[in-house]
DNA sequence: CTGCATCCTCTTTGATACTG
DNA sequence: CAGTATCAAAGAGGATGCAG
């Protein structure tokens, strides 16, 4: 069934689209990739993010499923993320949109280089 | 090579990341899958976005080469839109990416719901 | 270590009015 | 029709301080 179109305004495939393109969520996922990471391992391996940012970007994971979080009762804490199955469901064509922009990335330089000396 | 790094601050391929993942770029590339339009036409097609950002989105688009604009000098005037093959590579992975937001829907809306409700 | 709360700033977006 | 220009609003994001 095809009852779910994003050119509408109000249809929750939208919403999906539009965190699934926000400015960490791609890259959070791509961290988890290879397996279960603690926050601060992928704060690290994600530069430029926030801690904010990353906890917003996390829990917003984990309500939608895409991510699983695991507390240890330790003393200092120690909390893992992993992805689930349906998060590594979403890798895949993830993975084409990241092999598109880095194969692709020289064409766009050239096009803009033109664009802007014109 | 694989010099691309879109976990690196500064890297293009992360602003070509956040490009493709903005609010409407996806979107109106999907559009012009089927064929060139006007730019009324692509305005009608996509619920909900304001002519000041699908001019925004178009200009960017276009200035990328994924995208390119023809005026017809007419009056009224006449501007076609039009996906380069450059855009036409990028509208796979995003088709594969449309196919899984609609595809998985039932999945994250169901697992908001479990968490909402905890 | 993990992460919440607050404050503050910058960017993005939308509404509106005007032009070739 | 296809924009441009401007203004105001909203939201994203960063910095800092505090807590379990």
């Amino acid at each position: 069934m095809d009852a779910w179109n994003p050119y509408a305004k109000d249809c929750p495939s939208r919403q999906l689209l539009d965190r699934i393109g926000d400015r960490w969520t791609a890259l959070v996922l791509g961290t988890l990739e290879d397996g279960p990471l603690r926050f601060s391992e992928v704060a690290r391996r994600i530069e430029g993010i926030s801690q904010k940012m990353l906890t917003q970007t996390l829990r917003a994971l984990e309500r939608d499923g895409l991510v699983t979080r695991t507390v240890y009762a330790e003393v200092p804490p120690r909390v893992v993320y992993e992805l689930s199955d349906l998060g590594r469901s979403l890798r895949e064509p993830l993975r084409a949109l990241e092999t598109w922009a880095t194969t692709h990335m020289p064409d766009v330089l050239e096009a803009r280089q033109q664009a802007d000396a014109a």
